[in-house]
DNA sequence: GTATTGATTTTTGTATACAAGAATGTTGAC
DNA sequence: GTCAACATTCTTGTATACAAAAATCAATAC
């Protein structure tokens, strides 16, 4: 398992910007990053064609790279697009997931309520994230799981923001029970529904999403 | 527009690749792609990094980039998630295609007629391709149109391959005429499921694809 | 004061040099 | 002949050097 430094910048660079270290249009600058890091330009490069590449910022040719944090309609798109994957998630889960897999979607649930009960949101945040990769896993499609996984990894700074709002946390649990149900009994267009609902940010979601945006 | 040469030798492995030149497993070698593109090493690894990034090379650290042409199981997952794609890009343009949007549809299908009158199956092939990303947009998720684009055109040298079989055309066309009115008719959820259907790689498809890969 | 042109400085993109790990080949023991 | 230990060669990854484009600044014209 040999990491290159390269690797480890560019994982670093993605927390950076997951954080909000750099705001939106900013210019990163290969030298300072290169000293910031205490290597030389070359693994900088490298790392930040990587960003270039998953979306995060955005390159014009002789001028250098500049993070893209993406704004509200960016955003409502790429949780629209999440959606829709989860629900083919979903859609193929229903007719392939193992008895295995549904114990382990079972399992994270039963974490979630846990964290619920315990009032404890990182934790929360934590096993739902699980909870929702097992239907990844469960729809037994590496590519899809690929895709799945990607932009749930890009949308994680904003779901997390989504979760500090009042009773967010119990009515998602809540919809965890009606898609495993949906899961057991092989129902593709249910699962696929409800997931798709579970997921999908509008009214009084969208407002929450917008709001955290400015924080 | 300020190609950079790393650019440049990226599209052109990204086609090499595409063509078949390279096998499953083989090493992509720096030196030696350095010398045939008449170019130092440097931007040589930056395009590599991008066939890795795009999932069409693998690396393994200190060892080198090696071209993963996908086998059968693969490809079928990329079709199937492309099928559900298609079916999300599907159920957002029937709800929110513009009259403009349809009158291009309808345009690229009548030239898709064209082509199968004339049979000419390339002309076929690049005004399908248009057919289907006219849906992509009718969609107005520029995100979801991103990733849309970038899996057709993963599997584009694959579904040129299908469309060699007898008939496949002019059922591809039938099924183009309904999915036109479906979107006409606001149907999202028969919109979803006919471009799904159409899309989707199953029976006689399946065995042709499976035919078309080892040639 | 503003704009424009040209010199200067930065910054990107590419080439080359170097360091370290991996592959290969050779020698010697058995 | 097989295997193991070592030396050699190759290849990747990183650092540095250089070229060219862009940005910045200065001086001049108006």
């Amino acid at each position: 398992m040999g990491l290159k430094r390269a690797d480890q910048i560019a994982e670093s660079l993605e927390q950076l910007v997951f954080q909000g270290e750099y705001k939106d249009g900013e210019r990163l600058d290969e030298i300072r990053l290169a000293e910031q890091f205490s290597v030389s330009r070359t693994p900088v490069r490298e790392a930040l064609q990587r960003l270039v590449m998953s979306g995060m910022a955005e390159q014009i040719p002789r001028r250098g790279v500049f993070i893209r944090q993406p704004g509200p309609v960016e955003l409502l798109e790429m949780f629209e697009t999440m959606a829709e994957l989860e629900a083919a998630c979903g859609r193929f889960a229903a007719a392939r997931m193992t008895d295995e897999g549904l114990e382990r979607l079972s399992d994270a649930n039963r974490r979630c309520r846990d964290a619920v009960e315990k009032e404890d949101a990182a934790e929360y945040y934590h096993e739902n994230e699980i909870f929702h990769q097992e239907i990844y896993r469960g729809a037994t499609n590496s590519y899809l799981l690929g895709e799945a996984l990607r932009l749930q990894n890009r949308l994680k700074p904003y779901r997390r923001v989504q979760l500090r709002f009042r009773g967010r946390m119990a009515q998602s649990l809540a919809e965890h029970d009606e898609i495993i149900q949906a899961l057991k009994t092989g129902d593709s267009e249910l699962a696929a529904k409800l997931l798709r609902a579970h997921v999908t940010v509008q009214g009084e979601k969208f407002q929450q999403l917008i709001a955290g945006l400015k924080n």
